[in-house]
DNA sequence: TCCCTCGTTGCAAACTGTTCTCATTACGCT
DNA sequence: AGCGTAATGAGAACAGTTTGCAACGAGGGA
C-alpha cells in the first residue's frame, strides 16, 4: 500500500512548534501526523472532532490513515497541548485545536437531541483559577459543561 | 435463585420521595432499587462512585445486583434527579447523590492521578444561567469540569 | 547518497464500559 | 390470593478505544 508522502522539504522548511516538540523528544514527524494535525489547522479551532470523523473526513478526501493511528495522533496531539480533548459525556470525546491565547470556551448541551452551543465567560475561568490556586494545583484548562433543554426538545 | 427480601413494611411505613416519586410514575419499588439508593444515602453526598464501584461495593456486603441492573437504577435515578452523573473523562462516568438544596459543585482534575477536589462558585452557575437564557435553553445543570496537575504530580 | 536503527503504522484481535435480549421473577393493584 | 406487567439476572451484543505484532519508513550517521 502506498502513502502519498509529503515531500520532506514541504515541512522542513518551516519547522512548525509541532515538529521541533516532536523532534526534542526523539519522535518523528510522519505524514499521518501531518495530516491529522492539517485538518484541524483548516477547520480551525472551535470546532469538535470525534476520532470517528477525523477519520472519515480524511478517508472522503482521500487520504488513508488507519483508525488506530488516529486515536495515537489524537492522544499524542493533546499530550503535547497541540488539541484539547472535550468531555462531552453522550457520543464519546471531540478534540479541537487549543488556541493558546483565547480564554476557554464553554458548552450548553442539549440532553436530548444533542445540539450544542459554545459560550464564553471570564467569571467561569477566574472562579477554575480560584479553585486550583487554593488547592495548590497547576491549572490546565476549564471546561463548563451546562446540561439543558433546547427550546426545540423542551416543548415536548 | 432466592432474593434476599426488604419486608414490605420497613419501606412502606417511610415512603421515601424516591419510592413515591417512582410509583406515580408506574413505576415499582425493589430491593435492589432500595439497596443501590441506600449505598449512596450511606456513602453520602459529595462522593463519586462509578457503575463497577457500586456494584463490587454491594457484593462485597453480600448484596448480590447484577451489572445490568445497576446501570438500569443509575439511568434511573439520574433521570429522577436523585443522583448527579458525572463526566470526568477517563474510567467512565460516575454518580453521586444530588442534593437539591445545594449549588452544582464543581470538579478540579488532576489529569495524571485522577485525585478530585470539589468546589463551589457562585459566578459558575450564573454564567450557565445566564448561557442557557441566552440561547433559549431551558437549564438542568451545570458542571465545570477543572483539569490540572496537583501539587504532587506538577513535581515531575 | 545509501544504510541502519528504532519509532511508527496498519491490521486485527482484545478490552472496556454500557446497553440489549429474553426467559423468569415478583411488585402491587384488586 | 390472582394477575398483569414492570423489573431482574445472565450473558450476548455493541461501540469506542487500545494493544500486539510484523512490516514499514523517517532521518541521523557513514
Amino acid at each position: 500500500m502506498k502513502l502519498k508522502l509529503i515531500s520532506p522539504a514541504s515541512y522542513r522548511t518551516h519547522p512548525s512548534p509541532f515538529e521541533s516538540d516532536l523532534r526534542s523528544d526523539g519522535k518523528r514527524m510522519t505524514p499521518q501526523r501531518k495530516k491529522v494535525l492539517s485538518l484541524f489547522e483548516e477547520i480551525g479551532s472551535g470546532i469538535h472532532l470525534s476520532a470517528e470523523e477525523v477519520h472519515s473526513k480524511l478517508t472522503i478526501s482521500g487520504e488513508k490513515v488507519s483508525l488506530a493511528t488516529i486515536y495515537r495522533t489524537l492522544r499524542l496531539l493533546v499530550k503535547m497541548t497541540f488539541l484539547n480533548e472535550l468531555d462531552l459525556s453522550e457520543g464519546g470525546n471531540r478534540f479541537e485545536l487549543l488556541s493558546h491565547d483565547h480564554p476557554d470556551h464553554h458548552h450548553l448541551i442539549c440532553i436530548r437531541c444533542g445540539r450544542t452551543e459554545e459560550f464564553e465567560n471570564n467569571n467561569v475561568i477566574n472562579a477554575g483559577k480560584a479553585a486550583a490556586k487554593n488547592f495548590g494545583f497547576k491549572l490546565l484548562e476549564s471546561s463548563l459543561n451546562v446540561r439543558a433543554l433546547c427550546p426545540k426538545c423542551s416543548n415536548k
